[in-house]
DNA sequence: TGTACATCAGTGAACGCGCGTTCACTGATGTAC
DNA sequence: TGTACATCAGTGAACGCGCGTTCACTGATGTAC
């Protein structure tokens, strides 16, 4: 789907509606995805179908294609949504931490986006398990989809300035590890140097790792408060990262 | 499902079969278990169909019925496959590495578990992905599930007894985690302190979070050498898990 | 070893269901003069 | 401000498709005597 069109379908939401049409359209298009976001609990995002949802709202399912030109763009559109409010959630955790501690603004950003996950369990599975088979992501998920990253790096690069993230060792990094790095430096983190660049991917997949690990399950019958443990983790993990043992 | 009904299922490919129909029986359980298995890779585990199966294999679509009593049945066998697979391919790396020092063993067995995910991507986002909707795995899958977490608590609990992993300060963890994880020592790993449990599950989560946030697409057009990067992680996890500064 | 009977694999038709998408249409809302 | 025209939301029928599961059946394989 082009840009074009896609502007179109959420042209109305953009700007306060002037007409009571246009007004009509913006809140028809936020109940359908409201109950596309139901949909997704119950059968999940491969079985998500079009004339459920226009059941849903009792409306004819050949309705549901004056807003959205089909099923995948309906998925665009939820998907984008999930990445939008937990890169919310993590930039809200950022503001909020300003001034405090490295550690601490840490685990406040782990658990702002572990909470976003397990209030919207089925947003976090769509965004962070596997992929939709026969569903291609389109250019307009990229940019919601780092929102939550920057903050990630923002939160680093705070460290970094104020001294209480190290530097670190200077590991010789493997030449394309090194390469890969420096590329990311250049283009969303230049206050941070690469060895700390390393350490922070690997604090980064922790903290999605141990958000997916323990909400698809694999955490049953060994972790019972998911809270605690995480907290603890993260902030273990947020340790390691500012002194740059590993 | 009840066992009873499971083991006739798979009765016959437990031990040699000895008649020509119970070989040839064994045979097309493989073969159904194979289609479902490229089904997987085109549609995922929620689309995967009985009929498209049985069209794959030039049968009737009723003629899986006598292997398998439902769609959900085939797709559990497909899930303890794949955690079967997985752990033993860590049972390898494990057994392999014996004798070598601890850092080297975490990764050799971590990049055998990638290794594995990244040689059969459908079976790891199966078991590792979001869950299948509408799908409860039964009392069946929780063994082999468990096999390859066994065996990253027995390269632990070697680097313990060899003085390699660190008891490390006697960190007061929190009460609720504190509990967890003496009810997991006593289940699963005698040798190892609570301290280290914690941080294997930080170094494990890591582990699965790595893999599959690359995996699901999240590292695209920042890591694209990912075999260096993941081993690279994996020895930084290796070492934070051995001395214990977290 | 031969025969009678029981077991089992596989067939093909059928049941009832849901899906995405298209199309010609009606009637209401918005806009240009 | 009023009117003519254009735009748009929503309808209901239809197309062609696939699904899981059941059932009575045929013919081949295995077993007990």
């Amino acid at each position: 789907m082009s840009r074009a069109v896609l502007s179109k379908w959420y042209g109305a939401l953009m700007s306060a509606p002037r007409t009571a049409r246009a007004r009509a359209r913006a809140q028809l298009t936020e109940d359908i995805k409201a109950s596309a976001r139901s949909q997704l609990a119950e059968v999940g995002a491969s079985a998500l179908s079009l004339r459920a949802v226009a059941r849903d709202l009792g409306m004819a399912s050949s309705a549901v294609y004056r807003y959205f030109p089909s099923r995948d763009s309906l998925l665009t559109a939820l998907i984008v949504d999930s990445f939008s409010a937990v890169g919310e959630a993590a930039e809200a955790a950022v503001a909020t931490s300003a001034g405090q501690p490295f550690v601490d603004r840490w685990v406040q950003l782990a658990v702002a986006i572990r909470a976003w996950a397990v209030g919207h369990p089925h947003e976090h599975a769509l965004v962070y398990g596997s992929p939709v088979p026969g569903y291609a992501a389109p250019r307009d998920t990229v940019d919601p989809a780092a929102r939550v990253s920057l903050a990630g790096l923002q939160v680093v690069a705070d460290g970094i300035a104020s001294g209480e993230v190290a530097p670190g060792p200077s590991e010789e990094l493997p030449a394309p590890l090194a390469a890969d790095l420096a590329r990311l430096r250049a283009e969303s983190a230049p206050a941070i140097p690469e060895p700390v660049l390393a350490r922070t991917l690997l604090a980064w997949t922790a903290l999605f790792g141990a958000i997916s690990y323990e909400r698809f399950g694999h955490l049953h019958g060994v972790i019972s408060d998911g809270d605690t443990w995480f907290a603890h983790e993260m902030r273990a993990a947020a340790h390691v990262l500012a002194g740059g043992e590993g």
